[in-house]
Parts: C-alpha cells; sequence; structure tokens
DNA sequence: CGATAGCATGTCATCGGTGTCATAACTTGG
DNA sequence: CCAAGTTATGACACCGATGACATGCTATCG
C-alpha cells in the first residue's frame, strides 16, 4: 500500500509537504503541489484514514448500538439515514448489531471502545423504553426510543401527530364508528397513536367512545398474523361494525384486508382502512392501496447525526410522520 | 483515553510487557499478568484497534460494497450474514452504500482504501450480471451478483434448483396446467428458476408448454404492483386458466392473490400459488400462508465471508434455495 | 543595504500500539 | 558455586500520518 513516503520520494519533498498538500493545501506552493498531485496520483495514493486518527484523535467513526439489522419493520431505514448523514460528513459508522442476545451489549462497547468512536447512536426497532443503556462517556443519542428519565438527546417520530392526522382524515371523511385495532397496548406507539386520535375527535367536537380502541395483538413479542386476523374478524362482525379501521401498523391492515374479504366486505366502500409505517411492501402492494402515515426513519436517522455532532442539542426531536393517502379510505356510507 | 502507557505505569511495568499481556499472554508470568490485568480493569482499558492494526499491517475491516441497504427486497440479511461472520472473527465491517448513485462506487473504493480493507464483499440487491466493478487489488467475492468472466469467487442462490422444488412440488400434487408468472424476462432469477421448473416436467416425463412462462413484469426497474396485477388477472381470467402459478417472487404472488379475490377463485382449493423469496411479511401476513422458496441470504452473507477469507477458493458456491411449504398450495382438482 | 516580516519547506517528536533484539532474573547440572 | 540454558522483561525503532518548531528564501521598507 502505497504511504506518504513513497509519494515524497517520489515528488522531490519531504513528507511534511505532502501530508500539508493532504490537509492545508494553500500553505503550499502552487508549483509543488502539483508535483505532489500528480505523484500521489501515479501512484493510486490514498491516505491512511487510521494514521490520520491517530495522530489526530479523532476517529471520525460513529457507533451504531442497534437491534434494526434484519428486524421485521424497516427500521433498517434509520440505518440508511445515518449512514448518508455521515457519508456527507467523511464519517463513517461501526455497527453494533444487538440482535444477538447472547454477546451482551457489553462486548459491543468494548468494541466500540476499541474503534474509539466517537459518538453513540442507539436505534431501537420500534419505539420503546430502553433502560441500562449506559453508555461510555461519549456523546449519545438515542433513536426510536428513549431512557426514562430522558437524560439524552432523543430523536422520536411523532406518533401522536400522526395519529391525529389519521383521526382528522377519517373525521373529515364522515367516519363516526372508527376503531383502532390496535398493537400490544403496552408500547408506545399504540398509546401515543391513541392520543393523537382522541385528540382529534376531541377537536372535531365528538365524544370519544370507550371501545374505541381494540387490541389487535397482546403479547409484546413478534407481530402474530393470525392473531390480529382473528381480532379483525371479530371487529368486522359485529353488528355495529366501524366503517373505519385505524391500525396499529401496515401488517395488521393487511390482516384487516384479509377479514373483510373473508367476509365480502369491500373496502373502501364498506370499509375505510388506515395503516401506519407505510411499509411500502403491503401500502403499495394491497388492492386498493393502503392510506398510511409513514414513520419518517431516514429523515430520523440524518437528524440524529445533526444532533450527535451539531452545536445544538435539542434533548427531544419529535419528527413529523407524514400522512399518506392512497384508496383504502373513502366517505363513510350513510347508515 | 487510557492507553497502555497508563496501565504500565499503574502496573509499575513497561509498555511492552503489556503489549504482551494483550497479544501473547502465557509470555508473562503469573504474577506480572495479574498485576496488568488489575490495572487494565481499573482504568478500563481497551487497546486501540487503529494503533494494533497500523503497526500489524492488518486493519481487521472489510468493506462491503452494495446497494442493498434499503432495497426494497429483504437482501438485507446479505449484510446481517456478512456482520455476523465477521463479528465471530472480531473483524468488522465498512459499509459502502451504492445507492446514491451520484457518487459513483469510485468515491467508495477511496474510502475503502482510506480504510485499508483486507477485502471487498460485493452484494447485489437482487441476483443480475454486475459489470464494471473493478476493485482494488484485493481478494474480493461477488455475491448475489456476479461477472462476466467470472474471475472473482461468486457466491449465489441455487435459483435453478429453487424452480426445481416448486416444479417437483406441483407435478406431485397433480397439477398439469402450471404457468410461470414471471419478473422481467431479462433477469437471471427468472431464466433459472424456469430453467429448474422444466427439468422437473421434464423428469416427471410431461411435456413443456409453450406458454408456461407469461410476463408478470416487463422492465428491470422497480417490481410495479399495477403491472402484475393486471396480469395476474388476464391469467386467471383465460379459459383454460391454470390449476397452478408460480410467482417470480412473493410481490407477484401477492397480486396473484389479489386478482383471485377479485375473481371469486379460492386459494388454495381452486388455485395452487407458490411464491419466490419467503419473505416473511407477504409469506406469513398472506392469507393462506404463502408456500414459497427462501432465498438463503444470511448463509450467502457468511459465506461470502469464508469464502473471502478462508483458504479454500472455490469459483463458485451455489447456495440451496430451501422450498417452504405452508397452504397455498393443494391436490390438484380434477377438470 | 540590512533588518524584518512572510511564505515555503524541512526536521523531529508523537499518536498507541507491536516486532526485534538485548539484557536481567531464574533454573539447572556438573 | 559457577557456567549454560531458559524464561521474563525492557529499550528502541517503527507502522503512517500530523503538530510544533526551525530554517531557508524571497519580498518589503526604512
Amino acid at each position: 500500500m502505497t504511504t506518504i513516503k513513497t509519494v515524497a520520494e517520489r515528488a522531490g519533498v519531504s513528507l511534511k509537504t505532502v501530508s500539508r498538500v493532504l490537509s492545508a493545501p494553500d500553505t503550499v506552493s502552487e508549483k509543488t503541489r502539483g508535483k505532489v498531485l500528480a505523484a500521489a496520483k501515479a501512484l493510486n495514493f490514498v491516505p491512511d484514514r487510521r494514521a490520520q486518527a491517530m495522530r489526530s484523535g479523532r476517529s471520525g467513526v460513529i457507533g451504531l448500538l442497534t437491534d434494526v439489522v434484519a428486524s421485521t419493520p424497516c427500521s433498517i431505514d434509520i440505518v440508511k439515514g445515518v449512514e448518508e448523514a455521515l457519508a456527507a460528513r467523511h464519517m463513517s459508522l461501526l455497527i453494533g448489531n444487538m440482535e444477538n442476545r447472547s454477546e451482551s451489549s457489553n462486548s459491543i462497547l468494548r468494541s466500540f471502545q476499541a474503534g474509539r468512536v466517537e459518538g453513540v447512536i442507539y436505534a431501537a426497532s420500534y419505539h420503546r423504553e430502553v433502560s441500562g443503556f449506559e453508555p461510555l462517556h461519549l456523546p449519545s443519542v438515542m433513536v426510536n426510543c428513549f431512557n426514562r428519565d430522558g437524560s439524552l438527546p432523543t430523536v422520536l417520530p411523532d406518533e401522536e401527530g400522526g395519529g391525529y392526522s389519521v383521526g382528522a382524515h377519517l373525521i373529515a371523511l364522515g367516519h363516526r364508528r372508527i376503531a383502532y385495532l390496535t398493537l400490544s397496548p403496552d408500547i408506545e406507539a399504540t398509546r401515543l397513536r391513541l392520543s393523537g386520535l382522541k385528540r382529534a375527535l376531541r377537536d372535531a367536537g365528538l365524544s370519544v367512545p370507550d371501545d374505541l380502541a381494540v387490541p389487535g395483538q397482546s403479547g409484546t413479542g413478534a407481530f402474530v398474523q393470525e392473531e390480529a386476523f382473528l381480532a379483525a374478524r371479530a371487529l368486522l362482525s359485529r353488528v355495529d361494525r366501524p366503517t373505519a379501521i385505524f391500525c396499529g401498523n401496515d401488517e395488521m391492515a393487511m390482516q384487516v384486508y384479509n377479514a373483510a374479504a373473508q367476509l365480502g366486505i369491500a373496502i373502501p366502500s364498506d370499509l375505510s382502512v388506515v395503516g401506519f409505517d407505510d411499509h411500502r411492501l403491503f401500502s403499495e402492494g394491497l388492492r386498493p392501496g393502503l392510506t398510511t402515515v409513514a414513520l419518517p426513519y431516514v429523515t430520523m436517522g440524518r437528524l440524529a447525526v445533526e444532533v450527535l455532532l451539531g452545536s445544538v442539542n435539542p434533548k427531544l426531536s419529535l419528527v413529523e410522520c407524514p400522512f399518506v393517502q392512497r384508496h383504502s379510505t373513502a366517505a363513510a356510507t350513510l347508515t
């Protein structure tokens, strides 16, 4: 591998001059710079980032401690956003995949230390509280998760706002019997979106029915399609079945489609359905196309980097969840 | 950040002795080692990988040049496999995300050089030929893609075998009017799976109908749901419609489900459907559960690392695509 | 014209570890 | 008890870059 030494010899200058051409080109005379650049090019020289990092004390590496790699939802987009933002700053990413529980996060943190990361981003595959995340004494940001005492800067999706958008949309279409088919009642998303939905109802001067939220999933574990399907079918079998269902996520919306198909209920004419996440494979693959709310994962990833490296340090950043209208919602049928 | 110097001082030994405790513990007396380890622990010392790497000439980093981050299919699992295999070897991964076309792969290769990667894995989001991948003069492996001259070790899914499994399965169930609703005719997967399907027919002593393959997608670009849906509906509207459809991927299978639902055709009693990819969100989310063929991405990723770092260097490794039976196939109805 | 400032370039130490070789400490046998 | 062999430890250079400082050279001005 070529080094500055080789380049220096070829250009007939000292090491330091080559170094200067790299880091402070305008302190070198045009003529010398030309010689050095020519030599560097001829030798296909690229400076060794490790050496630069060691000397300068800045590694240019951020550690991403996460469980999103290969987890079901498309939260992998967080990684994409982080990667993009870092690439723009000529920094790189050290991924610490937490999925494999056996090697505790401890071993990953050691690997981060060994890499002398300059900061740590903790990203969760779904919006939740995380405890026991005791980072190194380094700048840290939590994305799509938070710790109880809120001691770290945090980037979260505005779930409440998303719930509100859905509520407002359905109300505007004339729906009054709305059901919220939820993910596990324990998770943040469920609570916050419900809260937004209720706010929309109140803002419209409507009362909040007791049975607004219908559990579509009991456990906090992996999403169980069958359970969701059965819950959807039960809900749609009620005599006073809702005219609109807001689903905990797009997968659940798919089960509502399945149940509706089985019961001969047409979407959107007989039933409006709204999802959450805007998981394209579903939202675009379902027929009719699913109206849903996007989770702004890429943006969140980018923002996390900005918060981590930026001068400003808002404790909490809420990122808007854009409402995405497709064709699964329609005006309520008068009954 | 703690360094061996600090540890050495605290333990009352020389730098070199601390170094030895790290890299060759059995050359140090038990007593001294104890002192050093105690000091290291007390100071929470973790050796700087950059410094180790620089001196030893081995960076322990592999570059992954890819477009799979945040691409539609679940090819991200390749990254997972690679990451796992590297972690087991205490190596790490430098991700070069090619998705952003503007910064050509050139800039990524420079970043790999700067990181002094020891090898490069080129991974594509779908099985295809890749040209113009001129790696550095480093060990390289292609995963889920290949170059024309086959000059690099390559890891591919055994698509032909997958197609054969599907054919054998459907034939065993008594299906004779089988259609293969394809992705773009140009792509490798289409060609190879068709080839396997034909082989299964021939092995069963059946003739290969001319209209076996039905295009479900024309372009090579992004999968177009609408186009697939229309193709599926047209196919199922034929008077001599097939009793079984083998789909180019699970998304296409979903469109077949959609079309069948619209036409009142029941799966699997009236129509058997088989997908490809085993994209869990679809294959488990659809009702009935989709019989499909898994793309062994995680295994491929792991294998790529082994080929890259291992002593053995098979030019081409085909990884089996496991047949996954669920509930979308049934015995052919006699007509 | 000589002193001084300003620019271009070079020398040397250094970041945090490891390889090489020398040397100190400890065994062991005669 | 001493020579010889073995083991444990240390001194020093080095990986590839950069920072601090020094020096050489030219431009400027009194």
